[in-house]
Parts: structure tokens; C-alpha cells; sequence
DNA sequence: TTATATAAGTAGAAACTTTATTCTTTGCAT
DNA sequence: ATGCAAAGAATAAAGTTTCTACTTATATAA
């Protein structure tokens, strides 16, 4: 399958924009609109900040990315192929760390079993303090 | 101790809108920044929105509420002291389920263990598909 | 292959939320 | 009562998301 033709494949038009910004997302990782806007003026200096926007959600919608939140400001957008694990938001350092999934696995499985609730832990940061803060708070 | 000492216990001074946004908070529960100033208006009509986001600030500050990510929009707001619950948004519904903190206690606790990272697990909800949304589906 | 229709996409602006700044007012210790 | 520092109001600025009118990619047909 050539890269040209993933975006055709789930009907959707192939405009440079929508290509770069696909592309951006997959380099950066977890980065923000704003971010992915500026790695795309890299090579299309005249893309619009909405134009970024709307084609995020485009491309959430036919699954090939998908936003987490991690905390205060926007959502952080990655391919979807690479969510993979859950985000651990630091309140003091802000630093953004990251466990395997299946650390939640029980956690999962039990608010299932208990209320039948099907939970994607990986859309929502974990909040916290993480070691280096804890240990510097002494 | 008597109610109109407690915001001054903490070193702050007492204003009749500091007051009342902390009443608000305790009164709706879950509320946003913007139906907290529509609350206090009830019977301050002229408080200034900036005030309420500054005085959750102050009032967060020193222990008195807490604010959760609930995904979409703004953040919410509640008084510390019934912040005993996790949240489960629903992406289909919408709708916010609650749970209680101690169906996370071995998920945080193996967070510790494996990470040293100390989670506030009621800081940001958990994202899924609740159980009636996820039967619709069938 | 080229022209044309149209559905999808883009840019720009507007709407909305949150934070910062400046100046005025007010709580409260002395 | 008076002065000082904290808090409030107003406004602007920053940041995020949505809306609208114009443009473009693609399918179809000459």
C-alpha cells in the first residue's frame, strides 16, 4: 500500500495539508495543534491554524489519530497505531512519562466488572507527582 | 469553629465574593467556572468573571477545592472535602458516572510500587463507553 | 484528454475560554 | 482612624475551537 493512497482508502480527499499534517502528527508525537501547525509551516509556511484543526478531527474520525488530554491546555495528538501506553502528568515538574498499558489492565478490567463501564485509560492523563518530585518534596 | 473564620484561617481575607464563590462551589458541585459566576450572581449580580477564575485559583491554593478534568470544556470545580470519587465519562452519552476511589487503590498503588509515581486518580476522568451506551451498540 | 459540476477542503474571521495587567477599592492590623 | 497590602473590576491579551464563504480535488462526460 503506498503512503498516497492510506488517506483515499478511508474516503477521504488527499490535499498537501491534510498529508503534512498527518505526517507531523506521526513525527512529533504527542504534540499539540499548535505544534503539529508549526512543524507543517516547516514546508507549507500558509497553513491555517483551523485548517489543522478540522483535519485532526478528520483524521480521528477514520482512526488514524487520536488526542489524550494531558491536562491544562490542548489535547495532544498521536498516530494511532503508537497509543500504546498511559500518560503520567507530573503537577509540580509538568514532565509527561509514560507506563504499559496493561499496568492499568486490573484497574480496567474491574470497573467492567463492577459497572460495566469500558474504559480507554489512555485518552485521560494519570495526574500525580512523579518519583523525582516526591523524593525532592522531603 | 464558625463558618466565616475558615477562609480567614487560611490567611485570606474575607470578601463577600470569595464567599460566595466558595458557597457556590460546595452548592452545585461538578460546576464550571461560568456556572459558578451564574450562581453567584444570583445574589451578587455584578461579580466579574475574572474573580471567580482567580478566586477558584486562591481557594484551590490553600485546600479549599479541587478542579477535575472532566474531557470536553472546562474544567470543574468541587469542595476538597467530597472529592471521595473517580469520574467515568462516557464519549457516547456523555455522561459523568462516579465510582468510588478505592476501585482504583491497587491501579495506584502498583503506580507506586512499579513507578514511584503517586497518582491523584481523581484529578482527571476516566474515558469509556458506559455500560447502557455500550448494550446500544449491539 | 480536457472541461465541468459538485462535494469536500481551506483560509480567515469570529466566538469562546482562560490568563494577565492595570488601576481602584476594601479588609484589617496597628 | 489611618496606611498598607490584598482583592476586585475592567479590560486586554493569549489561547483554543468553530463557523462561513471562497477554493480546489476528483468524478464524470464529452
Amino acid at each position: 500500500m503506498a503512503a498516497q493512497h492510506e488517506l483515499r482508502d478511508k474516503g477521504l480527499r488527499l490535499t498537501p495539508q491534510r498529508e503534512l499534517v498527518l505526517a507531523a502528527v506521526r513525527e512529533l508525537d504527542h504534540a499539540t495543534p499548535e505544534q503539529i501547525a508549526e512543524k507543517v509551516r516547516e514546508t507549507h509556511p500558509g497553513i491555517n491554524l483551523s485548517t489543522v484543526y478540522r483535519n485532526l478531527d478528520t483524521l480521528e474520525n477514520v482512526g488514524l489519530v487520536q488526542h489524550s488530554h494531558m491536562g491544562h491546555g490542548s489535547a495532544t495528538y498521536q498516530a494511532a497505531d503508537v497509543v500504546n501506553h498511559l500518560h503520567l502528568v507530573c503537577g509540580t515538574c509538568e514532565i509527561v512519562g509514560e507506563a504499559p498499558i496493561n499496568a492499568a489492565a486490573n484497574f480496567v478490567d474491574s470497573l467492567l466488572d463492577d459497572y460495566g463501564f469500558k474504559s480507554d485509560i489512555t485518552h485521560f492523563a494519570v495526574y500525580g507527582t512523579c518519583a523525582d518530585c516526591a523524593k525532592a518534596e522531603l
